[in-house]
DNA sequence: GAATAAAAAATTGTATACAAAAATGCATGA
DNA sequence: TCATGCATTTTTGTATACAATTTTTTATTC
């Protein structure tokens, strides 16, 4: 049985549009991390998993193992997959992670900014980062703040920074950070990140990293603070 | 029929050390890329590889899924999976982003260094660098490296920095790095990084991200110029 | 009533069977 | 010689059956 009793049965038909049933269920399964239907913790049971999108525990299996090596669901032999839980802590950690290796994809991205065609994307979507401040949604706010990493990194042109922080457990961790964001240091936020982004479009490297860098410190020590 | 025609054959038999028949078909698989049984590009047939290890293809299918999340193996739908490629290109984009990583370690790391007991591992370990380097072997040199970082990691404190860099993917690139560096540039490599090593034991983290950082620098440069 | 033990149910792990798709080999024709 | 199409073989994708393990329930004892 699923922890989560009963919103069960939703029998959704495997689509031919994934290209295999794996494919579609790690698909559904990260949607519903997503969007909250699997929340941290959750045991996931093969079986239900099958009878809710109508296929066999074959891909379901497939589909678990393939998370697990993504770091989104943590699998214990004999007793099964659940989605990995991560206490505020390791969520701080992760924080101090992947915003370091983001000041790779803002050194690279600013130093090709002399290229005026770039400064559309980002632009457009700093924003949509700041239409989500306004309207001080957190989840979108992360999210807008993730795509503009996302093309920053794109533009870095480091396949690897993009390989990286395209993977599913980035996502998914750095949506979990938005319950970790404190209202009162929102305003500072996006000061912050404002500079950082008229930076950026300056084509100034080095500054870029700099702003960036602190910027990290100061959510450190506010994350911590607020944490204690 | 696997591309690396017969040592065929070799029947290992699944002990029970194992958890599960997927964990043992991982660790071979993981194995057998580090030992050079499987090599770059190198197909996966599931039958075969579940005749090798004498089981069925069930958990090598699970197997390849886990280790496709973790990006060492790469899936294609009705195609089957291949040892992930990595052109020189894409190396020296890991090796970009996979130091620009360690710095945050480093970092962390060496503000802890002011503890005398955290001392003895690294520098033994630095020990085994500079073995490796005084055989000139490659391969060793850089799994040496991995280990300090791996061990500089675990210092750091940061349980994601080390979580990270204990994956699969990130052993298996570095170690196609081994590859990539130069003879001609090996004293000035190991010179760097004696000098990153005493700037780490002296505790002084901001020192030691500069070395570390120009060092990569001083890498990338010289790796590119070496691969045109 | 709480602790323990045994039985039952649920769940995972593995093997196998079969269908679908792709790769291969071979014959045929230009 | 080379390309093309068809039949064969190989390989993947999925479902299912059964064994092994864990969890839950029930019964028993103190």
């Amino acid at each position: 049985m699923t922890e989560k009793p009963e919103d069960k049965q939703q029998n959704e038909t495997p689509p031919q549009t994934a290209a295999s049933l794996v494919d579609f269920v790690v698909d559904a399964i990260i949607d519903g991390v997503m969007h909250g239907r699997y929340v941290q913790g959750q045991r996931l049971i093969a079986a239900d998993v099958a009878e809710e999108y109508n296929v066999s525990r074959a891909p379901v299996r497939e589909a678990l193992h393939m998370l697990a090596g993504e770091g989104v669901v943590e699998l214990i032999a004999n007793k099964g997959a659940r989605i990995r839980r991560l206490s505020v802590d390791e969520r701080i950690d992760f924080l101090e992670f992947t915003e370091a290796m983001c000041v790779l994809g803002v050194r690279l991205a600013t130093s090709k900014m002399r290229d005026p065609a770039l400064h559309a994307t980002i632009i457009e979507q700093f924003e949509k980062i700041e239409d989500a401040f306004a309207r001080r949604n957190a989840s979108d706010f992360v999210n807008a703040l993730y795509t503009y990493h996302i093309i920053l990194n794109e533009i870095s042109g480091n396949g690897f920074v993009e390989f990286f922080y395209r993977r599913p457990y980035i996502r998914f961790y750095t949506l979990l950070l938005a319950e970790l964001v404190p209202g009162n240091h929102w305003d500072q936020y996006i000061l912050n990140y404002r500079l950082i982004h008229e930076t950026i479009l300056s084509g100034d490297a080095h500054s870029a990293v700099i702003m960036f860098t602190s910027h990290i410190r100061w959510v450190l020590r506010n994350m911590r603070i607020d944490n204690e």
